[in-house]
Order: structure tokens, then sequence, then C-alpha cells
DNA sequence: CTGGATCCAAGCGGATACTG
DNA sequence: CAGTATCCGCTTGGATCCAG
């Protein structure tokens, strides 16, 4: 609508490719078992590393980082020494989660019509 | 639930994870522009091609080969001279649709919050 | 017309070590 | 505790040429 297109985004018909957009900002090997993970909870850093089974530090900061700058993740932290740093989902983020359920029955009906093959 | 678990798939509490594999479906740059140019019709090879700007022969057939083994492209060949092969989405394809658009309007929301940072 | 094969560049993500 | 910095291999995708 704006500037920022880069050129072919016409292909997505339907919503305006705003699709694409949204794909892109949970894209990555991590960002999804963060936003699991996060829930409705509000985790520290470490509990979230401890969780998530084979993250690094480098990966699990650069996605937090980069879900905290498209509004999906909020981080608070606290001025203290041991360093304190919780994080959450907006409600932003909470919105996907049924969105995501909705994407996870579609592909657990695909997954089912792939034994027949 | 059966093999094929590679090891951590357990984050993504709520669904199971067939998130994980729905997502992974549609991944890659021209799964979706694909999808959202066949839409409800049946489009050949060629067409495809020259629709979707800026694809190549390779990342087309290759793409088009991975969403017809999982179950969201359907592949008609006719046994022609030349050749003409149709393309199309299966009912589970379609069944992506409503999904991806509610997608996209998560998407078109945070789009705006982006705007106020 | 509908692909397949090969080569190559860029980017994502992993391993490791270090810091306030 | 909560990160950062650097290096490096692997995968993804693009360019080009070839084929039935």
């Amino acid at each position: 609508m704006a500037k920022g297109d880069s050129g072919n985004d016409k292909h997505c018909s339907n919503p305006g490719c705003t699709v694409t957009y949204a794909l892109k900002l949970i894209d990555g090997k991590w960002k999804l078992p963060i936003i699991c993970t996060l829930g409705e909870q509000t985790v520290r850093y470490n509990e979230l590393k401890r969780q998530i089974k084979g993250i690094t530090s480098m990966m699990l900061t650069s996605s937090l980082k980069e879900l905290e700058e498209c509004g999906i993740v909020h981080r608070k932290a606290y001025n203290e020494v041991p360093p304190k740093v919780e994080y959450s989902l907006t409600k932003e983020g909470m919105s996907l989660t049924p969105i995501l359920f909705n994407l996870g029955l579609w592909g657990q009906d695909l997954k089912c019509n792939e034994r027949s093959e």
C-alpha cells in the first residue's frame, strides 16, 4: 500500500500478502518453540533456555529480539544484580495461538493422507 | 507419535506440533505464491511461470513437486506432444486458504503496530 | 512445453569463547 | 544471569545450460 514493496508481492491475491509478512515473523527454527513455551506465562531467559532443548544463547537472544521488535513478545528487564529478564507474549502474540492451532489441525489432516501413499 | 521424530518436537505444547509440520509444507520462497496463483483454478506449468514473477523453472518444478507430494497440489499430465501439464489445488490445499487468510489478518494487525515505534 | 542437472553465492543457524 | 562476538558449515535458492 505504501512504500516497502520490494517488487513481487502481488502473488497472494487474497489478503494482499500480509500472509507472507506474518509467516516471516514466525520464521526461523526457534520462533515457534519460543512462542509455545511462553504460552500464557512469563518466563525468564535461562528458564526458556532450559526448556527449549538444543537452543543456544545466541539463537535464543536473537530470536527473542526479533519477536520483540515485531510486537509478539514482551521483554521486561529488572535493574538488579544478578540480572533478571522476563519474557512473555503480548496480546498480539497470544492472538496467534488460535490461528496456529487451526494450522496444526490442517497439518494433522495432511499428515494422515501421507500414509496412504 | 510414531517414528520420524528427530528429537525435539515437544515444544509446541498445544497441538503436538503439527504446526511445525504444517509450516514446513508451505515453507520456501515460492510455495505461497504458487498456492495463491493456483487459487481455485487449474493452471499450466508455463502459465504459472509467467504469472509468478521471478521464479525459475527449477524452483517452480521442485516447489510443485513438494506441494504435490504432501497433497496440497494436484498434477495432471496429458500424454501429448507437445507436453501439457495442469496444476491445481487439492481440496486439502484449498482448505488452507481460510487459515492463511486469518494469518494474513493477524499479520496486518502487527504491521500497523510497527509504525507506532 | 515441461522439466532436469550442475555450479555457485548468500544467509541461517551451530559451536565456542567471552563479558557486564 | 543474561547476553555478545567470531568463525564456519550446511542448506536454500539463483543462473545457466541441457533434454525428452
